[in-house]
DNA sequence: CAAAATTTTGTACGCTCATACAATTTTTTG
DNA sequence: CAAAAAATTGTATGAGCGTACAAAATTTTG
């Protein structure tokens, strides 16, 4: 019983200070704000918490699987490397998801991220993964030293258009900017190797 | 007599503004900070701007400035638009600036400009130079309505690039992310349209 | 139902910071 | 050189915040 309670009432607040995150980016979560959002009183954040950063460690680590979700769902339906490919990039840019107060609020979590360990290390992870799905399409349709290269583009291309997005010098929206990036790996693959991958499983 | 010493020691505090940005980005400025860098006592900043946001804005034009003379020098030695156009990427990436901290505090006044209009006019009007200097290079070679989906490409593969940077998932040079964006454009032009831009001045 | 345990509230403390300003020092003026 | 003006110092004030915690409310237990 006990761990129900606290169970919800952490899962609670995690939200809250999701909900606020996506608004305000990591600036503007203050425990007072975290607090309300989860419609309890300010101190019960330090009641089922270490402190303020715990909260923050847990509601990046929930805000990541919300996009990573998006991304495994569209990998499971597809049949070849080059849709996989194509899901990836799909599901970094959901539709109600890429708007410009989110993705400020994401460029937040990595200025924060570069002063606090705790964050930086999330952060790395996500990379690291992204990075290895990325991999995992074009491992065997080019050499291996190329591979880092083509996985770095791709990443800046991802983040590059969500910086694009919280500038918000053109209202870009997320079939737009998928676009964008599809075009640009077609031209940085070429014809021969989107074939191949298309071929294999 | 006057405007000369209130003007020097103006500059003086947008300069030490200017170091304390590079080091520790537009979170860690606090006036004491700036006055200190500045060699001077921590009161002094009221008296010579109204307030702590009238220092940052004159430090983000000054700390834009330093980008674009890079630009600018690097263009006037450009003899047709393919080399202005290198001149523009190689600009924004010089050697001495393009470094993990440097690229967080950029990264941070994005996210500061979210929520201050005066900062976000100056984020507008960088960006409208870029892509008016990107225009100026490939208006002649392709059509109209072509032009904007490339100066976003670009924009975003140079801010893709410096955002990943700031992550440092892994340590990249100068010399590689210009190469990378190089690449990528090479690409997306083609040789046709390469050869075009070598000839036109 | 009473006592104990748990949960929640509201607030007080201490910290950091921007800003204003009185007091002091330095420079200019006549 | 004295008086006035300008520049600089150091600090006080108040606002916003994270955190701890006593008091109150609620739930569980025997």
């Amino acid at each position: 019983m006990k761990r129900s309670i606290e169970d919800i009432r952490r899962q609670e607040l995690i939200e809250g200070a999701y909900r606020a995150f996506l608004q305000f980016g990591m600036d503007g979560l203050t425990t007072a704000r975290i607090c309300k959002e989860a419609g309890m009183s300010p101190g019960i954040l330090s009641y089922y918490f270490k402190n303020k950063d715990e909260v923050l460690f847990w509601m990046v680590r929930h805000a990541n699987r919300v996009i990573m979700d998006e991304v495994v769902e569209r990998m499971k339906r597809a049949s070849n490397r080059w849709d996989r490919l194509l899901a990836i990039i799909e599901g970094n840019f959901p539709e109600t998801l890429f708007e410009q107060n989110i993705a400020n609020a994401w460029l937040s979590f990595y200025v924060a991220s570069a002063r606090d360990p705790q964050l930086q290390r999330l952060q790395r992870l996500f990379h690291r993964r992204l990075a290895s799905n990325i991999t995992s399409c074009v491992d065997q349709i080019m050499d291996d030293e190329s591979v880092p290269r083509f996985v770095a583009t791709v990443a800046i291309l991802i983040d590059g258009s969500w910086l694009h997005r919280a500038a918000a010098h053109t209202k870009t929206s997320s079939v737009e900017a998928i676009d964008l990036i599809k075009t640009q790996i077609e031209h940085a693959l070429g014809t021969a190797k989107m074939v191949e991958m298309k071929r294999i499983k």
